[in-house]
DNA sequence: CATGAATGAGGCTTCATTCAT
DNA sequence: GATGAATGAAGCCTCATTCAT
């Protein structure tokens, strides 16, 4: 059979990618299964390697382009902010915005870690150490502002860190609190909790 | 061939699902075969059938086991203690100890649910709002005595769980902080965070 | 535990028995299971070894049994009868009564056969030869009276045993025709189709 | 390991359905396992489901085929044709032939229909009923024009069916009597028994 | 670039049978 | 004589992947 009109190369890539996401999110990496994803897309198995070079493969991709997105996106989002305290807010809802409007991606990338092969584990690893050390930075820099009270800048760091990710397992678009709502709250609470 | 020597009904099935336990924890429900789990207890694959239904109902029995004692132990936990400062010391103490000792019935609780079907789900998710719902009332509670500041129990309630919750995915029993240094920095957040 | 009270050696054999016939006379001896038999019978597959030595053996049990007082019977009703008529007559008679009233024992006689081992299939097919032998005889016998008209004994008993036998695909115990109507009605059929 | 040069997908369908039916036929559904079937055609088990869906479907797939085929044939057959003695004598000669010509599928559709699933065993017991009520068509037709005496055409026909059907568990083709032979002892034995 | 057919490994589960208790 | 736990083989089916067309 000839291929499906209006298919073209970079598109089902896209739609693959787009795909394996959700399917991803819904099922996870293992249950996932490449006959979903191709029946998902419209094609079938065999064309997905067209695209994609293995199963694993597409979702280090996923994983490694979703990071490198939120690290550019928060130090663009951080540029020239001064101050612990500025910089602390800006960080807070840069994450929660981020948790709310890419929940698929977010999940994947914390729940299917260990679905990685070795090295690309490592290299997601660093990925995402990068993004914390920003945290952990801040925390110290306040600090040693005195502005912050922390016992230990990496536990505290974690600590905000899961607080904030939590909310992309149940938040919903159109649920009780609105996102600027949400943000105030969780804002709000990091600041009186690393008070001194 | 005979069975083995030693080997006997009750000590195999608190095998079974000590390995299945450990196996679920490090590979994920999905990733974990039932050759891997036999083999890890010494019989063979379709011996596991003698003691388990299938492997969803393993899965589904870890997890009501594992919430039910939790509740339990909660119950005990905050028997007798007045007061909602007091009462969410007591939650936040015992939620992170549970937590550190207990990682892998935890981590499978959280990140295993979507594993389960549809009926096993419904009747997993009624007990983790029980849990949830302790929490949240401790919240009201303190709100109303005016000495917590929530605009939205519910929504600080899940942070404060996803934050305290998120301890078992870094905590190592020899790390750098021991339990008790971690409990108190997680338990002084929390209660400025709620400060009025 | 301890075994069901009132249960005791050759009644169970006798509930194995009976069992196992109408569980190979519904699903097929291959279809069935011996876990389906111990559930019906009330104990633990273990313990039908007790009672029978093999699923294979229990069959050819079953089938020689049903053949050992088919010829017994079937002699029984014949003997003293004298005339090729009169003994077609009480053949048709005996063979269509015996596939209403035992519909199971004779089912399983023709359709199990396949499942048997070698040396037991070759045993019951000597046994159905005993039977078929004995129409054959009356036919032949008939032929040489000048009262049947037959090219070929041995195709003709085929056909008369095979629609006589067909009875026990459809027969129902309550339905439209009795059994002295069908029995007249195939008697009458077979006498006229014999007739020279 | 690429694939055996030469195979390609109708051709292999078409010896997955011959292979298939022969197996059945020979040791019945339920003890045919699809690695004997993949053996006997030549490929691994798994590709076999490049052509079929699941074994009930093979299964189910074999006998309709057959069946409307027959129905096909029969029609074909009895177009034109007048008079029930006629048309009798027609069907008899086409049930003989095609029982003597095609024993596998016949058996199968006979045999092994107690191992269709509710949904496909109604459709096939339909087409079975179109089959039969073709030659009680033809009986009654018979009884109305005083040609054939029958007190009941439903049990009659079931009586002719099964004795003809019964020829293919022991027709050979070379046995004894020839195809032509069969056909006029069976077609004399039928006519003399429905005279009146 | 898509297809469809192939592979070989492996998935969960059931099977008949054995045997110490 | 019943039990329950074991075995090893086998059941059907799905998997990711490859590759000729």
């Amino acid at each position: 059979m000839t291929r499906t009109v209006g298919s073209s190369g970079p598109k089902t890539l896209k739609s693959i990618r787009k795909a394996g996401l959700r399917l991803i999110y819904e099922h996870g990496y293992e249950a996932m299964s490449l006959r979903q994803l191709a029946a998902e897309v419209g094609i079938q198995v065999g064309s997905l390697y067209n695209h994609i070079s293995t199963k694993q493969d597409l979702l280090y991709d996923l994983m490694r382009e979703h990071l490198e997105q939120v690290l550019d996106e928060l130090e663009e989002t951080l540029k020239g902010v001064e101050g612990p305290v500025e910089l602390l807010k800006r960080f807070v809802a840069f994450h929660l915005t981020y948790h709310m409007v890419r929940k698929g991606e977010v999940f994947i990338a914390n729940s299917e870690l260990r679905c990685l092969e070795p090295n690309h584990y490592e290299e997601i690893v660093v990925l995402r150490r990068h993004y914390e050390k920003r945290l952990i930075d801040i925390l110290e820099a306040g600090k040693a502002a005195g502005l912050f009270a922390t016992v230990d800048a990496r536990v505290t760091a974690y600590g905000i860190l899961a607080m904030l990710t939590g909310i992309c397992t149940w938040f919903r678009p159109h649920g009780r609190l609105g996102k600027e709502q949400i943000i105030e709250v969780y804002t709000d609470f990091v600041l009186k909790g690393l008070k001194p």
